[in-house]
This record gives structure tokens, C-alpha cells and sequence, in this order.
DNA sequence: TGTTAGCACTCATGAAGAGCGAGTGCTAAA
DNA sequence: TTTAGCACTCGCTCTTCATGAGTGCTAACA
């Protein structure tokens, strides 16, 4: 057998399974898994001395650690990857029979930001991991109406409603030589020509299309760049939704003050989650450990799970634990439950 | 002299004075201070033996504790009640000359929110405790103006804009009935009557007055009473900014992840929050230990500053410590950033 | 009468060492 | 190829011991 990227060749039947039973058994126990251990099982028929040998053959592979000379072995980064790629996916298939057909929302989720907040409770408190819903970026969705509401002589505020019926706003000073019948008619011009066009485009639309129009319709003394650069100028972002936060206190592997502090940290800083948790893709991603490419998440797996709308991935429900999760568990629930969430998100529009 | 609600007696000016000391010297170094330790100071010119007769007659009146038979003295919650009481203000006067004049906002703060968010964090990172800014509660400012935009044939998105510049919106379900120039005549009519009255109060306003009105304009087959009610069903609160939640980590007292664990987990827990920073008190106030009448808070003080708009209380801005916190250092800077709150605050609406 | 020196006593803390047990790697025999 | 046997390694836990910072009490002193 040739070379692959696993190593030297392809393991044995038997390394595969002995690879999977201890990082079965270390999910479950989080403790080092040893020879007599594994040769304990009913379905193993080999002595603690042969396992021992295949311990140190998937160990010299980069599969296994010790945590001393003389400890059992854990699962390195490398082999929690292998098993999720190619021992995951024999084990679930079997099991994914039960569906989670059933979440606990609570009786009727008609908003959008009401199905995050819950999807992300609900996730959290299923796995006793922290959970992340990013919402929809709502700069994406197409705009359904506008409106300028002056509060003051000087102040304005700015309403942008879009088809999702999501809501953006934002306070604007308004020009000095302004008057209620000119923001009556930039408004009314608005609604016309940019009605469903998304709202990262208005400002370049707007720029391409309407001045023209503005200088047919509107006071020409109006400095209408700056205010418009006021008023289209966005600057929120997707909001973040969490479930579970403090729950990475209860796992073992953080037990220690100093290495709960960076995670909680890291949970706590809005770009740094953002960047985490945003994937482009469609369907489910799991990174592990480094992959994560931040020291504090060096010891932690993230799932990323999309939902959809008209089937456009419009944004993402994350799970965030241990590297040693209960991934078995864990990708058939986070699989579910973003289709829940796309199905019931794709309900409110009717 | 007479009893008091202090014990028995007034305290001797030595006793004042050694107690202050005493806990002065706990805030700083978060040890039990022993009677050598008092007597090595500059000032004290008694002998550790007479400190020791004075402690242990703090002690009985409750003052103090000792962690063990033979440690040194730490302060009782009612010792901190006490020295935030009557031993503070002396030492208060003097030093509040230099006043934090200088916050660090970045360039411009324009909208509230940002202003409380931004407090927040200056709070929590000059002080390293957790802070909270409680929002003024939206639905006690004035209906500047409120709009009803369609989104899809059931579903309409009710926006409603306040004085202060304040946007609330909610989705609404529609009348089958209603026809888009009903809509229109509603909106004129809530827009004419209701300019100036609080949001809060908009249900009983439009009970006790409109109903005479919208018989006269509008259709009779529509069952207003229900869609009203869903339009004015207020359910959003204040809102919660906070500052340092993950500064209680880093407190000596809170080492102990069984200790933490409660206290972030509170703090995440919004109904709680909200009742324990409420305050309808306009200036400041101290809740030392069980004061705060929650577990999970018994080992911490809360300050909370009341900031104003237009001389009216209208939220709050809190710091949440140990009850060892440094008392003089914090209550001085939230007394000046509240104030600095209010200022800036009172400021937007020019 | 208030103050202080002296002294016996307490208790937390940290270091040192022993014993245990779960694990290993290696060797040699089946 | 598999396995029994064995020496060895570490991490843990428990105990013991010494240390030192603190106390309360008593008796003497100013």
C-alpha cells in the first residue's frame, strides 16, 4: 500500500480499532487510557502486552501522546482529526437513526433574533458546551423601506426596515439649511429607486444612479455627499448570540483558573469570536485544537454548522468545547438542529 | 454616651483609628492583618500587645473576624459597613481634589448607547472589577414618531421612535382584513394624538381616548383590540453594558473556580442583573456582602451611580467587586464618571 | 488604671519522604 | 506473532515535621 497523508501506509484493522476504542474511552473518561485498559473490553482478545506494542506504533505515527513516561496515552491533535474524519462517519451513520426531531423552543419563536437566542440556549445546555449563533449579516438583506425621523433641529434618526422585517438604525445630523419638505422628498426618492436593493449596495447605487435625479428634484445648495456618506456609512456588524458561556468551567481539562481566564477571554472579545465562528461554507466544518489558529482555542474543537435561507447560507449556530468532545454526539445534534433552524427561519417569511 | 446602632458604645478615637488602619491595610494586601503589623506603623506608637487587647475588643462588637484561632484580624461585613460609612468620608474630603476630569472616550461618542458601552469599559479597566451600565428604560421616553412598514402580506414591522432618538421595533402580524390605506389612516392617527406621550403609556392612552376616533376614520370590521394589543405588547427592558466580566478571575478571594463559577453565571443572568443594579435612588449607593441579597453575591459590594437627563434619574452605572474593594479609589472615580455621564448625555440633546 | 513584656499555645503552610498503583518498555519464551 | 514476566518510572496521596505568624493570658510596670 502506497504512502498517504496519514503517514508511512495505511493502518491495520487492528490499529484502527485499538485508535478508536481509547479515543472513545478517553472522550468518555478524560483520563489516560492504558494497555490493560483497552485489552479489558469484551471485543478484544489481545493481551495488554500486544496493545502495548500497537500503543507505541500509533504513538510513533503521531496519533498518541503521553502525558508522562509512564502514563497511558490520550489522542493528539492529529489523531482527534483522523477519528473525526475516518472513524466518525462508520459509528454515526448507524446511530443517526434518532433524529432530534424535538427541540424545546418555547411555544412560539416568531422572530428571527428569538430563534438564535434559543437555538444557541438550547445547543448549550444539550452539550454542556459553549455555543455561538452568528446571525445574518444584516447589511445583506435587501432593503424594504426607509425613513428619517428628525428628533431635534439638528438630529435625525435614520430607519432602515428590510424583506426580513429586521430593523437598522442609526442617529444622523442633519445638514443646516435643510428643510422638512427636502428630507420628505429624499426619502420618497429613496424608497423609490433603491427598494430591494441590499444594503451594502445602496451607497454605491446611490452614487452611480440618483445624483442625477437629486439634482433634477432637490435644493442644489444641499451638501448632499456628506450627509448621505452620514447616513449610508454601516458599521454593525452580525450580532452574536451565546449560550453556555460559563460552561467551560465545568469541563476537567479546564479546572485551572489560568487556562479558563484566556478562553473566557477570547469568548468575550466580539472580533476575535466573529472571525471564529464565520465560515462561507454551506454544511458543517470542524476545527481542532490549532486549527483553530488562536492560542487560547489551542485546546479546543469548534463546529461550525450554516443555516440557510432560499437556500443561501446566511449564517452560522457553532459549538465550542474541549478538543476531547463528544463529537459522535455532538455533529449529529448540531447537524439537526441547523435544519431546524433554516426550516423555521424559512416558515417567517411565508 | 448613649448607645448606638453601632453596639454598646461609641468607639474610643483609637479604636476608629485602628480599625481604620486595619482595613486599609486588608484592601491593600487582601491578608489578615495582625497586631504587629498595626504597630509597626509610623503613627501607631502602641505596643503589639495593646493593638491586641483593642482587636479583640472590636472583634466582640463585631467588627472584625479571625479566619482561624490564631490569625489576624480580616473585616466583618458590618466592619465595612461601618469604615464605608463613618471612617471613608473624612479620608474622602482630602484626597477628592484630583478628579478624574480626564475619561478616555474615544474621539466622538454621538449615540448613547456607545457612550454607555464605552463607560462601562473605562469603569472596569481602571478599576479591574466588573462594571455594568443599566440603559434608561426605553418605554419611559416620549413617542417622537412611529411607523407601520409592511414587510409581507400578513407580517408588518412597527417602529417607534423617541425623543431621546431611542428606536423600537417589533414585527406585528396584520388583520387579514386591513387594507394598506387603513394602515395609513391608523399610523396618522397614532401619530397625531400620541406625539409626546410615553411609550409605556401608550396602551392606556389609546384605550381611555382613540377609541371614539378610530370609530369615526376607520372601518368597523377591523378587530383593532387585538391588533393593538399585540402593537403595544412591551416586553423588551433596559439594556445591559458590560465592562471587565471576566475580572473576577483575577481576584485573590475568587481563586477558587467553585467560588467564580456562581458569580459568572449570575452575571450572565440578565433578570438578576437587572434587580441587583436598579436603583431609584438619584445619586449612590453601597451593598456590602448579604446586602445584596443574592448567594452568589455575598462575597461582593455593589456600587451603583445614578446618572440623570434633564435632572431625572434614568439609569445607572454600577461596579461590582469583592467586598474588600478599594472603597475610596472606586466610589470618587464612579462618582465623577456618572457625572461625566450625565454631562455628555445631557449634552446630545442640544 | 492603662500599657507592655513574656510565654505558652494554635494553626496554616510548605518541604521531605514513604508507599501505592497504574502505567510503561524490553526480553525471552511459547 | 503473541504473550508472560519483570524492572522501572511517575504522579498521587498521606504522613510527619519544622517554621513562623499570629493569638490570649498573666503579671509586672509607670
Amino acid at each position: 500500500m502506497s504512502a498517504n497523508k496519514w503517514g508511512d501506509g495505511m493502518l491495520t484493522e487492528r490499529q484502527l480499532f485499538i485508535l478508536r476504542v481509547l479515543i472513545d474511552d478517553y472522550i468518555k473518561h478524560v483520563e489516560p487510557v492504558g494497555s490493560r485498559t483497552i485489552s479489558k473490553r469484551e471485543d478484544i482478545t489481545y493481551s495488554p502486552a500486544t496493545i502495548r506494542n500497537e500503543l507505541a506504533d500509533l504513538e510513533d505515527l503521531g496519533f498518541l501522546e503521553k502525558t508522562h513516561t509512564s502514563s497511558g496515552r490520550i489522542p493528539s491533535e492529529k489523531g482527534y482529526r483522523f477519528y473525526v474524519d475516518h472513524l466518525l462517519p462508520s459509528l454515526f451513520m448507524e446511530e443517526n437513526e434518532m433524529g432530534h426531531s424535538e427541540f424545546l423552543f418555547t411555544e412560539k419563536v416568531q422572530e428571527a433574533e428569538a430563534l438564535f437566542d434559543q437555538s444557541a440556549k438550547i445547543l448549550s445546555d444539550m452539550t454542556n458546551y459553549t455555543s455561538v449563533v452568528l446571525g445574518p449579516n444584516a447589511l445583506d438583506m435587501k432593503l424594504k423601506n426607509m425613513q428619517i425621523i428628525p428628533i431635534s433641529a439638528q438630529m435625525a434618526v435614520a430607519i432602515f426596515v428590510t424583506n426580513t422585517g429586521h430593523v437598522e438604525n442609526r442617529q444622523i445630523v442633519l445638514p443646516d439649511t435643510i428643510e422638512p419638505s427636502d428630507l420628505e422628498k429624499l426619502v420618497n426618492i429613496l424608497n423609490d429607486r433603491l427598494a430591494g436593493v441590499r444594503l451594502i449596495e445602496l451607497n454605491t447605487r446611490i452614487k452611480k444612479e440618483l445624483s442625477a435625479v437629486f439634482k433634477k428634484h432637490l435644493r442644489n445648495d444641499l451638501n448632499m455627499g456628506v450627509f448621505l456618506d452620514q447616513l449610508l456609512l454601516w458599521s454593525k456588524k452580525e450580532k452574536l448570540f451565546y449560550g453556555g458561556k460559563t460552561n467551560m468551567l465545568s469541563q476537567p481539562e479546564f479546572r485551572d483558573l489560568d487556562k479558563v481566564r484566556p478562553l473566557l477571554d477570547f469568548l468575550e472579545t466580539r472580533d476575535l469570536m466573529e472571525k471564529l465562528v464565520s465560515s462561507t461554507d454551506k454544511g458543517l466544518t470542524i476545527r481542532i485544537g490549532t486549527e483553530n489558529e488562536h492560542e487560547a482555542m489551542k485546546n479546543c474543537s469548534v463546529i461550525n454548522a450554516s443555516y440557510t435561507m432560499h437556500g443561501k447560507h446566511i449564517g452560522t449556530i457553532s459549538l465550542i468545547g474541549p478538543t476531547r468532545m463528544e463529537y459522535k454526539k455532538v455533529i449529529s445534534l448540531l447537524d439537526s438542529l441547523s435544519k431546524e433552524m433554516t426550516n423555521r427561519l424559512n416558515g417567517f417569511s411565508k
